[in-house]
DNA sequence: TATGAATGAGCTTTCATTCAT
DNA sequence: AATGAATGAAAGCTCATTCAT
């Protein structure tokens, strides 16, 4: 039985949502090394020693930041992909719930995608690993999608589900940013079938 | 008429290329601002001041690193498509170079891949545009490969051609990232085919 | 109303002043470029930190050194001339300031006149020529003196004014030197007159 | 008896001549400071180790063109005072003979003067003694001279002959650096006889 | 003998972090 | 509890000097 918060908690709780949302910014903006902690405490009119009360340090930040994204992230993909209805419904909301959310907060992309790769920093290994796990068990999930579509006979076999769920992944991806460098010449509700559509149709499929 | 290089030139290119070998790999591993010149060069196992004799600073450095790279890995790609062939074959070729320049300098990837998307060094934009510009240039090479393919009759028009460009494109990088993290799981010379042929088949085709 | 400074805000004056001091006196020892910004932290006993969060840089807490010291010396020396009183009651006062601003802080003079020559840090040309004007200005006061003096029949006009006032400064600049190096050998109340004599003699002989 | 020196030794005296003539022009033009002893030896064209050959260290360099300088100056000084002719005469001479050798080679001046203050380099302590000297038994000389037209009644004891002989020296010194701020003002060949005006009016006048 | 590549001590400056108030 | 002045390790970089060729 979780206690109330009392007015004393939601006030800190929102000192620390304003910190992180100016540390998020900045670092999107400059990188995490072009960002210094006195920055982000002045941009958020806080004392650097309230900053650091919150953090312990600069990395705990931005880990924080990373992780907090993350969830949000992942539970909208998650709710996406476990919604009713058939595999190709499924695989739409997904990659529309992936799109939505890099056109909501595309200042997380510059600092999410680093880690999805093996350049982020890797004092953070730790950090990276529980996304890495994450983005994992999404494409298990996918993967199972796939395959529960060629068991169903829905899907033609032509690669393993896994491989299947890495692709589109990809193709979610590599779209959204190329989204992301020109908003203006995509109309957004179209995207997510022009996406899906390369994989469920075949170049040269008879 | 060019004069072949003396001992003293070859000696230098030697240095020179070992200090660039030296700071590619602690970049890759560590990141450009976890990494001081004088690690560097203590690795590389000269004095701080002959490092700066051969890059006039840490930036200059990065961004000969990340061009020579950049050279080497374009113009292999570029060698691939424009062999001869038709277009599947043309394809096949670009999938296995691009494979085979990932697996055979894996540490240029950390380097090379934040620079192609938003996330490099805003210092270096002036570089970044360099590598943009090469990456776009082959994505048109592509492009129109697949309109080619589309014009012969030999592809389905499942979408325009610079969009089945980047598809590709997305998918190659995808696998190969999948491939450097589990080099056991996967018998490198079936990939290439692997990759096309998502493209190339489809899910729910006739 | 100026309010009164708090205790927080005496204490950084206090602060302030003695980082000027101690660079002061070693900048005066030594030259600018053979004192390190640790040297003068470690002297004045306060971190390298610290120091640059008064002064942003090493030629910051040179000028402000430079400009502060030109402050208090030129305010003096204007004020002797401004003085009410005939003109030889003036130009006396002016060598005695002169010389009472040399012997309570010689210290300056090492850094003062390179500065009033070519000298000084062609780096520090702005400031500089702050302290050209200020000279000149003094010139200008000097000369009118003289004039006012020659047009009351008091002063013989050997020689243009302004030349004089350029005579009359570089012979206090001389003998204050002279008095510096010897301190013992010239009783100081007596030494003024001797520098104007060596004027006023040509000047109001009959 | 001195050897005819061989065409090796006249060559190495040329080479060294040319090295001082850059490093005096690159000095008075920079300050010490800002001058390395690369740059000196690339201006001078000649290898880096090849200066090192002939100076021992960047100070044997700046102390050997200090002195030689000083050499031409103080003989040309001297010379002017030795030479036949009544005081005024004497005087006059070497009014005329500092300014030209300060018209001549002004490069000079920016090295020398911050020497004949306390303002040179504090490590060059046993140079500047030397200079010191000089410039002390100069104005011994010219105290004399002084001292003689005094007992020939020629001139009014208005100071003690020391002081008009720094008198005299540092009037010089103020108008010279007057003309070759503004080279322009003044006609060169009348002006010695302003500067010793403004002391012969008092010494002389009846 | 003349060269200039190589050296590394030492400089200025930044910034994550602490802790007395 | 919140503050921000103070800290000092460590970075990037320069340049006087040496010495193998």
């Amino acid at each position: 039985m979780t206690k109330e918060p009392t007015r004393r908690e939601r006030e800190k709780l929102r000192q620390r949502q304003e910190m992180m949302a100016t540390a998020l910014v900045l670092f999107s903006e400059k990188g995490y090394h072009n960002v210094s902690m006195h920055e982000i405490a002045a941009n958020a009119e806080f004392a650097i020693g309230t900053l650091y009360k919150f953090f312990s340090n600069k990395e705990d930040l931005y880990k924080s930041l990373l992780l907090e994204q993350s969830d949000r992230f992942h539970a909208a993909l998650l709710k996406a992909i476990e919604s009713p209805g058939d595999e190709i419904e499924k695989l739409r909301r997904y990659v529309r719930a992936k799109g939505e959310e890099f056109r909501d907060d595309s200042a997380i992309i510059s600092l999410y995608f680093p880690e999805t790769r093996g350049a982020g920093f890797n004092i953070l290994a730790g950090l990276g690993q529980i996304i890495l796990n994450r983005r994992e068990s999404l494409l298990q999930q996918l993967a199972e999608i796939f395959e529960s579509g060629i068991h169903a006979g829905r899907f033609h076999q032509i690669a393993a589900p896994y491989i299947l769920a890495v692709a589109l992944d990809s193709l979610c991806n590599a779209f959204l940013f190329l989204w992301l460098e020109n908003p203006e010449n995509h109309s957004y509700p179209e995207s997510p079938d022009i996406i899906l559509n390369i994989l469920l149709k075949g170049l040269v499929s008879p």
